[in-house]
DNA sequence: CATATGTCCTGAGAGC
DNA sequence: TGCTCTCAGGACATAT
């Protein structure tokens, strides 16, 4: 489940194509049903064919390949991967970018469940599509006062809040766990009633886990389908504290038990015993 | 407006 | 062994 830290990985992975030309966009034949893509291939082919790549960005959990003024943006939701190298199997390719030049690079998004989106914007709609009224301020470069703002806003549980985009784009379901057990806090707490100094801690601990887990290039989990851009697992679920973990001590207290809850139709793990509050 | 719920999808793994 | 069933969750659509 690509997060901003598998995410930011997919983009420092394929840096390499800056600069390239790219010569042809194809949908390889798929037998599963087409991925949701707009416009259609043809066009986004016509519009890109013979386009130098300016940059690569991320948006939250988004890979936007900007090419003249346009930019492609692949969402890869829950199974979705942006690689140069090989990925799991051929039968899922989604997309895939030919550059002129060395004929082995080629850039491919796969994605097994075929959740994942791919768009092509104009740089000017970049804003009005897919920032204002849906994505907050990344994870990675929010301020402390405007993340206070932000959660002291919303009744909902914490864990929950952390993962609606509008207030912060980036965190998902395995590091909503993560960083509320770095901070100490319940995801059952309701985020407006949390004070600020714990807010903060919320904060901290947001950052410390993003950052380490960009470092480890991620999490591989137990299906093993995301890689890095070398075809290499992440490193960063040897870190983990609480996620799917259930049943196993808390690492932190060493007197809690890992306990399992469903928030919002999804998994949340916590420690009861030190993450009261 | 804020919040809650349903939906899409495939394949791994559980259970019998 | 082989079958059926459940579950994983990002983000959008729709309902309350």
């Amino acid at each position: 489940m690509p997060e901003l830290p598998e995410v930011e990985t997919m983009c420092r992975g394929i840096a390499d194509i800056v600069g390239r030309t790219i010569s042809r966009v194809t949908t390889p034949p798929c037998d599963y049903r087409p991925i949701a893509i707009n416009p259609g291939i043809a066009t986004i082919n016509k519009r890109l064919a013979r386009k130098k790549v300016s940059r690569i960005s991320r948006l939250g959990k988004r890979v936007l390949i900007h090419a003249d003024d346009w930019a492609l943006v692949i969402q890869p939701k829950m199974t979705g991967l942006v690689s140069l190298t090989d990925v799991p199997d051929t039968t899922h390719v989604r997309i895939q970018l030919d550059f002129r030049g060395n004929p082995l690079t080629r850039l491919q998004f796969w994605d097994r469940r075929g959740l994942g989106t791919i768009q092509l914007l104009k740089e000017s709609e970049i804003e009005r599509q897919l920032i204002s009224g849906r994505l907050g301020p990344d994870a990675l470069s929010i301020s402390l006062a405007e993340f206070q703002e932000r959660f002291k806003r919303t009744k909902r549980p914490i864990k929950v809040a952390l993962l609606d985009q509008k207030l912060v784009a980036g965190i998902g379901n395995l590091y909503a766990s993560e960083i509320l057990h770095t901070a100490r806090i319940s995801p059952l707490r309701p985020s407006h009633e949390i004070s600020a100094p714990r807010i903060k801690r919320i904060y901290d601990a947001m950052l410390q886990i993003l950052w380490e887990a960009v470092e480890h290039e991620g999490s591989t989990l137990s299906d093993g389908t995301y890689r890095n851009a070398l075809n290499d697992p992440g490193s960063y679920q040897n870190q983990h504290q609480v996620y799917d973990r259930k049943d196993q001590p808390c690492p932190a207290c060493k007197q809690g038990v890992i306990a399992r809850i469903v928030q919002a139709q999804r998994s949340t793990f916590y420690c009861p015993k030190c993450q009261r509050m």
